[in-house]
DNA sequence: TTGTATGCGTTATCAT
DNA sequence: ATGATAACGCATACAA
């Protein structure tokens, strides 16, 4: 069942099959119309490899991801498979896992698919090490690779990413004006995210003039339990703290965790902010305060840029977005006026 | 740069070139090491297409989920990509929703696209009416379609499931012999694997000797807030119940908030079972006692048995595995002899 | 508006 | 063991 079957059977070449199914203009809607009875009756489909190797394109987007198991990827995939397929390319998901050999090693693979563009989501694909980084920018010579949540300022690398430094030093400082004292930030990697997020609480401990000893930024595993294992063990140890600003949900619900353990009041004894606004946060009892970092933007507006770079179109090569708070049950209500948090909405599902 | 430049690079023909390529027997050591290191040399990669056009693969699986945020999903996805890379397949991924139409164009699209098999991850995809699993069997005319938490007797289709019915029904009755004599089944839709759960739920309560009166399991929102609004709203309008088994974690956690909700002491005045040992299990205070439906070894098996098909050996058309009760806080200790039950383990993440 | 002929980069079937 | 050559199914430049 070929393009010749079609055009025997419809008493027309091939061409002018072809032409049809590439929505040519140059054929009279009486063949038109004869060419597509004949194509429908015969249930035919064009064969994508034929058709690739003409035109050396699948419409086909690769997509890395460290773990689609993890809220805030799976989220992003969800997302960015459907726009992408919206504007008529299909996705080709890799779970990478965290490891720069295997992930060197998928990009590759990718690249001999013949993907059109690549997507990095996360900022755990950008390595501290520039040298770490350079095979994506190899890529960026074959085609366009896209980053969310990460930056590299490198030609036809095109970042979109939410302004983590900002979102995390604007509420650490409303925190500490509500009256905590010794916040402590709670981090699970050294990703760019991870280490903006964690810019913007020291800045704002600056900020407000309290000291920023070390221990106040605590890492530990991405992990409730972790996470509330690390609390206790401070908590013993006397290190005073009445505030968690955690980087991700996971080490917030952990601080929770550690207050139901120690019977702390949240908020009234410790107050406890998250990020990722993921289902957990409404899951966690008393329900997280957490810092919304709009997946759905992010990825729509990763499409809408690489969709433009397609067509040719001057392209941004870096978007920022603004996070924003949305405030639950473990922060005590406050008002400002300088960024515009949020009374509790859906959370992301 | 082709196959071309190579064996001209080489002097050889291209039918040694592609002999090498494919791993073919006939050809000298010395040949052999030249060719390779003339691609390596000149970085070739065989064109995709090309190498599609004449074999008719692309050494790649369809894989369609609802959607890729939900834990459970994500989690079999993640897997199962993982592992068909391991064989030497790559994976399209398609989050489809709950719409049957989208569906269909999916699996549409996906059989244009010319993959090697399909994989339908998740019971959602089998609708009650018959009728309108007919877009699988036609697949099924093509290409092996694999079907995880699914099952359709059909030839050239694969399922592969939990035994949702047994592990409802054993933990039922072992809930109801622990004294909590007015269980609540909660569940989110009309699933193949909801549906047998439902059965054990019902058949598990007669085997009791109790009354399975209607109201006694309800549908509701796949949502914690709408699962706890259901219950505040049974039990104002009077309706008693003393344990809930939720048909996914998500409902059971709503459990624990409505109990929070009215000061009930879990599991003294409600126990509460959940769905999918997932992530949420282990965020619920207190932590949830849930039934593990083994993703990973869904996906394993469903890849083992997918090869099995692509080499001609024989495979099941249904294999199935037992789920596995995972205690935590939620339900008193018990013990029994019948099934294993196993102490709090690590949570699928 | 329609048809003819060629190229795309492989694999596979013959020969040698 | 190696080489020449015919498919594979489509897009497209060129001709009519």
């Amino acid at each position: 069942m070929n393009i010749y079957d079609v055009s025997k059977k419809a008493g027309v070449s091939i061409a002018t099959v072809s032409r049809v199914i590439n929505g040519n203009a140059n054929v009279s809607d009486k063949t038109r119309q004869k060419v597509l009875n004949v194509m429908t009756e015969l249930g035919y489909t064009p064969n994508v490899f034929a058709r690739g190797l003409g035109l050396n394109t699948m419409k086909t987007i690769g997509i890395m991801c460290a773990d689609s198991s993890d809220p805030f990827l799976a989220n992003a995939v969800y997302h960015l498979e459907r726009n992408l397929r919206k504007n008529g390319y299909d996705s080709f998901l890799c779970c990478t896992g965290y490891e720069l050999a295997a992930r060197q090693n998928y990009l590759k693979l990718l690249l001999s698919k013949r993907v059109d563009a690549i997507i990095l989501v996360g900022s755990n694909y950008l390595e501290p090490s520039k040298k770490d980084n350079q095979y994506i920018a190899d890529a960026a010579k074959e085609v366009p690779v896209m980053l969310i949540n990460g930056y590299l300022s490198h030609p036809n690398i095109y970042c979109t990413l939410c302004d983590d430094y900002q979102a995390v030093y604007d509420n650490t400082r409303k925190l500490i004006r509500q009256g905590y004292q010794r916040p402590l930030f709670l981090y699970c990697s050294r990703s760019y995210s991870s280490l903006q997020k964690l810019s913007g609480f020291q800045d704002a401990l600056a900020a407000e003039g309290l000291s920023a000893a070390e221990e106040y930024a605590q890492m530990c595993g991405n992990d409730i339990m972790q996470a509330k294992d690390l609390l206790l063990c401070l908590h013993s140890r006397g290190f005073l703290f009445d505030a968690v600003f955690g980087a991700e949900d996971v080490l917030a619900v952990g601080a929770v965790k550690y207050a139901g353990a120690l019977g702390l009041r949240i908020p009234d004894d410790l107050a406890v902010i998250g990020y990722n606004n993921s289902i957990l946060a409404v899951c966690s009892e008393p329900e997280l305060t957490s810092i919304d970092n709009h997946v759905e933007t992010l990825s729509l507006t990763t499409v809408a840029t690489l969709m433009r770079v397609f067509t040719g179109s001057d392209a941004p090569n870096r978007t920022t977005i603004s996070g924003e708070l949305v405030r639950r049950r473990t922060t005590p209500a406050w008002s400002d006026g300088y960024s515009g948090g949020q009374q509790d909405t859906r959370v992301k599902v």
